[in-house]
DNA sequence: CACAAATGCTACCAGAGAGTATAAACATAG
DNA sequence: CTATGTTTATACTCTCTGGTAGCATTTGTG
């Protein structure tokens, strides 16, 4: 199916002289980008009318190309929904780790997460409202591997709940439940944003910091 | 089109013998119970499987009728989708009207709402989820008109929120911006709950109550 | 029972869109 | 410049489904 990735797997093989090899990698990065710019057009007619409504006649159209020229990246419309789907939840899982690798205690942890897993979800809102409102559409397969992220996610949001439920920092009777909601009140950004609207991203990302340290806060706490 | 309701109106305007009236009293109920096992069964396909990929043939076979049936009752499928999607909105704007009529402090009446809304959207789900999910497919005017009830929502729930914050009750610090994280909060009970899951209804309600009260909470504060 | 009105179904159409076979255009190498 | 492989477009097919025209059936009425 994919030439390109096939003819670097044979050079590789074949220990071929580095110029050929240097061509093969160009050529793999070239292919690369045409995958992102048609993920990245999807993404906007999917987030705009709905992955049923959408065609990939006008995919193709609003990428100067034509039908057939997609199918020879993506093996059928489904693969773009599932990457699309994976980008969306996959990128704020890693804001996620990368967020709770910064040292510190478990109340200064949770607002960088949250502002850094916010802003995330902001500037790729088109990615993450796909996901929230497609799953159904996903094959079984694709479904359940997207829900492993997810649930990757929760998991360790819940974990960061539970350390600062034990050192008295947050006051949550049921961290993996509330992770729940707080991942709930993240996911809400997405669907309810809008560039331009009413309200900036940074007042949105600052509520949503707000809104979180409340929920876990425990009775009789000021915060900072 | 709605040859029945024609048919009582002219009845009315004659002032036919009462038996006819009543028959055509009768008519009309029966008219609008089909009307509603028409939504009931079109809601649970556009849940599990969106609105687009539903077709009409699947619904009427679901039914024991036939396509053509549907259509003496519903104009198109978009007239469904709009009937689905206002009644997710409206019953959860109902369920708020009714909790805010409920004498109380400002408190009070903010448990009884998210504990009612809360029920209702359960309990709907469907309708609540289809809603959330396919307002794109709407056509623009049907989008405007649940957009004003959505509206009407956020707005009435932001006039408790004002009235908490006047009473020194909540600490908000800007109540219609705090109405749409709550309203979020309850809307993500309908994409996340799952009857028979690991949760019950009845923790799912009290764990909403318990999160928008400490998102209101002012700080210091323990609550009963 | 006969007639009329209301109600539902059979059978169809037209359009759309996913996916593909095949050929043209282009680049690369010798 | 020719040969070879790669990339993209043209031009389809085939299925599916929203919507409808017209016929059949049931129901109520005198």
């Amino acid at each position: 199916m994919h030439t390109l990735a096939l003819a670097t797997d044979i050079a590789d093989l074949m220990d071929k002289p580095k110029k050929k090899r240097a061509a093969a990698q160009l050529k793999d990065e070239i292919t690369a980008y045409k995958r992102r710019r048609i993920l990245e057009e999807a993404s906007h007619f999917f987030f705009a009318n709905g992955y049923e409504a959408t065609t990939l006649d006008s995919v193709a159209e609003q990428l100067n190309v034509t039908k057939p020229f997609i199918y020879s990246y993506y093996k059928n419309k489904g693969e773009l929904l599932y990457e699309i789907c994976q980008t969306g939840i996959q990128l704020s899982l890693t804001a996620l780790e990368e967020a709770l690798s910064v040292e510190g205690t478990a109340s200064e942890q949770l607002k960088i997460v949250v502002e850094r897993v916010a802003r995330i979800i902001i500037e790729n809102q088109r990615y993450v409202t796909v996901y929230l409102r497609e799953e159904k559409s996903l094959t079984p397969e694709d479904a359940r591997r997207i829900r492993e992220l997810r649930h990757a996610f929760d998991t360790k949001l819940a974990a960061l709940l539970e350390k600062g439920k034990r050192s008295g920092e947050f006051d949550v009777q049921h961290p993996s439940r509330t992770a729940i909601w707080v991942s709930g009140l993240l996911s809400w950004i997405a669907l309810w944003y809008h560039e331009g609207g009413r309200w900036s991203a940074t007042e949105v990302v600052m509520d949503a910091i707000t809104m979180v340290q409340k929920m876990v806060q425990p009775a009789g706490a000021s915060h900072a």
